[in-house]
RNA sequence: CGCGGGGUGGAGCAGCCUGGAAGCUCGUCGGGCUCAUAACCCGAAGGUCGCAAGUUCAAAUCUUGCCCCCGCAACCA
């Protein structure tokens, strides 16, 4: 059956390293989102991608000493190739450093310009200048650029910014008027009360602080600034002109029926990409999803730990269907879900081994047993057999409900239950008591031919979600493929067909002791692959940082630094990072506040003998009086080590 | 009074919008069965649904206050 076209999408990934779990996550949920509407019949497009330009990806290229295009090339290969090897079934993808698309963006930005959406201003914000990158007050860490952890300082640049405020009140209506358009509901409220009730501001859409972006066409010292790249993707994917006529792919498809987002960036897709979208006189997207993020259960991901997981990492030990299963399962369609080794493997057991497989595989041995492999409906029908039959017809539908509201796990659920349901049935015929008397030989092959009849319906159900598992399910049972209209008619698997006789095991269980061997050993070569790079950086640990202008003499002559001894310290309350310390300078104490909780404890400091700047203008920090700094050491990771006198020196003694 | 998320049997979660006998998976214990991958099926134990007050015939669910945890933000002189 045809049901038209479904255009939909995922968001771009960022090239600028290999995507964990987390990352991976997405595209597989936009598969089985994708696969399953093309087996109910719609005209399925679906897009994915990579966000190649920005000055991270400048800066990374140059580190590793390539242009940012070869930097581009590599990791968007390794990108493709994980959702290769997840098996996601896209139709195209995009890459932002693609020819056509590039060439539309300036089109875009242009007409756009013309129109008067697009305007010249300043951009005013915290600036790193070894980074040479601008960000919001939000986006520092620590105060600090989130990128290097050096500190940033307000400074503006020319720019061009979109006046978002011009149609805001559009944006608000459509939003009002299509409760469907931000999934799930909850986040429509929070970008209503929080972006679009209270005020736009205008978007910033060039830079100038960089260079590895789309050029703006009229102006090449700009350069196209994330979100106007990024999102117009959607469009230029499928052969969207800007100044002429769009391809045939675009009018049949766009407007897109889903973006498919993770949370972080609803608001781009829900606010900013419609209005772009208004902007350029196009329908908006159907729907946008902001599904929940997949976090690591046991402390945070750090390459440095080694306790990054990767998709290809969980494929090797389990295999994709099984990888496939977990993430899509174990993800709530709001909260964040959690994924570890240990519940990769508890589910891996309990679910696709005891419930799936060996139901596949005891069913398939009886046939064998009893029949040389021969699946025969006989009529020979009991009451019970009635509620199986009735279970397969009503899973189709809550299937189909689950998935018409994106709740792709629950979906899942629900096809296992189908499964266990036929484990149950099997409890309940007995067809080893059943074996046993002659006279009911014709029951017993009803009964297996209902099991097989029933892992089959199962088994096509399950064919968006585990796509091998599925053909080997089927190819076992040596069944047709079935179309989904016909998945209600039970009865449909061919009688006298044979079985395989030689069952393949579909999932092996496995030892979680075994795998954490494993995982062990992945992690230590997570972290020998970065070891090469530090013990270069401990033979030569250089850091370069911003030079300062020089100053005189006298500037340094304003400075008064003494050694204070800290007599007491402890730790400021309400906040993370600060301690407060009492600092003996000569016969005054001193009460200073630093941001060294990471690196020293209040018990230690205590004794210390330290630099002070003491004629430092007094501040409140966390609300807690500061009157000086103690000087302090940071390397590039941000390790502290405070500056002591390096013979012994009486408190107060002047540093000159 | 910075913003947000969360606190439900040992673990992980659903239920909350639209009050009406507290449910799922794992684990534990007992039983059944033997076709099967020590699997499958049945049953049981185990919860003051963070605390307190309120609304109601009725609150895990609605209201208010408080406590705790987790992100983000702030504080890094």
């Amino acid at each position: 059956m045809n049901r038209g076209k479904y255009y939909m999408t995922t968001a771009i990934a960022y090239t600028s390293g290999k995507p964990h779990i987390g990352n991976t996550y997405e595209i597989v949920l936009a598969d089985s989102i994708a696969r399953f509407k093309r087996q109910q019949g719609y005209d399925v497009f679906f897009q994915t991608g990579t966000d190649e330009h920005g000055q991270k990806i400048e800066l990374k290229a140059k580190e590793a000493g390539i242009t940012p295009k070869e930097y581009v090339d590599n990791v968007a290969g390794q990108i493709k190739s994980i959702w290769d090897l997840m098996n996601t079934s896209y139709d195209k993808f995009i890459r932002t450093t693609d020819e056509d698309h590039e060439k539309q963006v300036q089109k875009i930005f242009k007409k756009l310009y013309d129109q008067g959406d697009i305007y010249k201003g300043y951009y005013e914000g915290m600036y790193c200048t070894p980074c040479e990158s601008f960000f919001t007050e939000s986006q520092l860490v620590d105060g600090k650029c989130p990128d290097c952890g050096r500190p940033c300082t307000p400074a503006k640049e020319e720019a061009y910014f979109f006046k978002m405020s011009k149609y805001a009140d559009r944006l608000i209506e459509h939003i009002n008027t299509h409760p469907e358009f931000i999934q799930p509901v909850s986040r429509k409220n929070e970008m209503m009360n929080n972006f679009l009730l209270p005020g736009l501001q205008d978007l910033c859409v060039s830079r100038t602080s960089f260079s590895w972006g789309i050029p703006v066409s009229f102006d090449p010292k700009h350069v196209t600034y994330v979100w106007l790249d990024a999102l117009t993707n959607y469009i230029t994917g499928i052969g969207y002109e800007c100044d002429g006529e769009s391809s045939d792919l675009f009018k049949k498809n766009w407007p897109a029926d889903l973006h498919l987002i993770g949370k972080d960036i609803i608001r781009f897709h829900t606010i900013y990409w419609p209005i772009f979208l208004m902007a350029l006189d196009l329908p908006l997207p159907k729907q946008v999803f902001g599904h929940p993020w997949l976090l690591q259960g046991d402390g945070k991901m750090s390459k440095s730990k080694g306790n990054v997981i990767y998709a290809d990492d969980m494929v090797d030990l389990f295999g994709v269907d099984a990888v496939r299963y977990f993430v899509l399962h174990e993800m709530p369609f709001e909260n964040d879900g959690v994924i570890t080794w240990e519940l990769m493997v508890e589910r891996m057991n309990s679910e696709l081994a005891n419930t799936l497989g060996n139901l596949v595989n005891r069913t398939i041995s009886m046939s064998n047993k009893y029949f040389d492999g021969v699946v025969k409906s006989t009529g020979v029908t009991e009451p019970v057999d009635d509620e199986l039959k009735a279970m397969c017809s009503a899973v189709v539908d809550k299937v189909e409900a689950k998935m018409n509201d994106l709740r792709v796990a629950d979906a899942i659920t629900e096809i296992f239950n189908l499964f266990k349901r036929c484990n149950k049935y099997i409890d309940e015929t007995m067809p080893w008591a059943l074996a046993k008397d002659e006279t009911k030989k014709d029951r017993l092959s009803e009964v297996l031919y209902n099991l097989v009849e029933g892992i089959c319906i199962g088994a096509t159900l399950l064919s968006s979600f585990m796509p091998e598992t599925t053909e080997k399910i089927l190819a076992q049972l040596n069944a047709p493929a079935r179309e989904y209209d016909d998945l209600k008619k039970f009865g449909l698997y061919p009688s006298g067909q044979k079985v395989t006789d030689a069952p393949q095991i579909l999932f092996a269980r496995q030892d979680v002791k075994d795998v954490m061997v494993k995982v062990e050993e992945i992690q230590a070569a997570q972290k020998a692959a970065l070891a090469p790079e530090e013990p270069e950086k401990e033979e030569e640990p250089v850091i370069d940082i911003e030079a300062k202008p020089e100053i005189t003499f006298d500037d340094f002559g304003k400075m008064q630094f003494q050694v204070g001894e800290i007599i007491a310290c402890e730790e400021v309350k309400k906040s993370r990072k600060l301690l407060c310390s009492q600092v003996k300078i000569g016969s005054q104490v001193k009460q200073i506040v630093s941001g060294i909780k990471s690196a020293y404890s209040a018990e230690e400091m205590v004794g210390k003998k330290v630099m002070v700047l003491v004629n430092l203008k007094p501040a409140k920090l966390a609300g807690v009086l500061s009157e000086g700094m103690l000087l302090c050491a940071e390397d590039a990771d941000g390790n502290l080590s405070l500056m002591t006198p390096e013979k012994e020196m009486p408190a107060g003694a002047e540093i000159c």
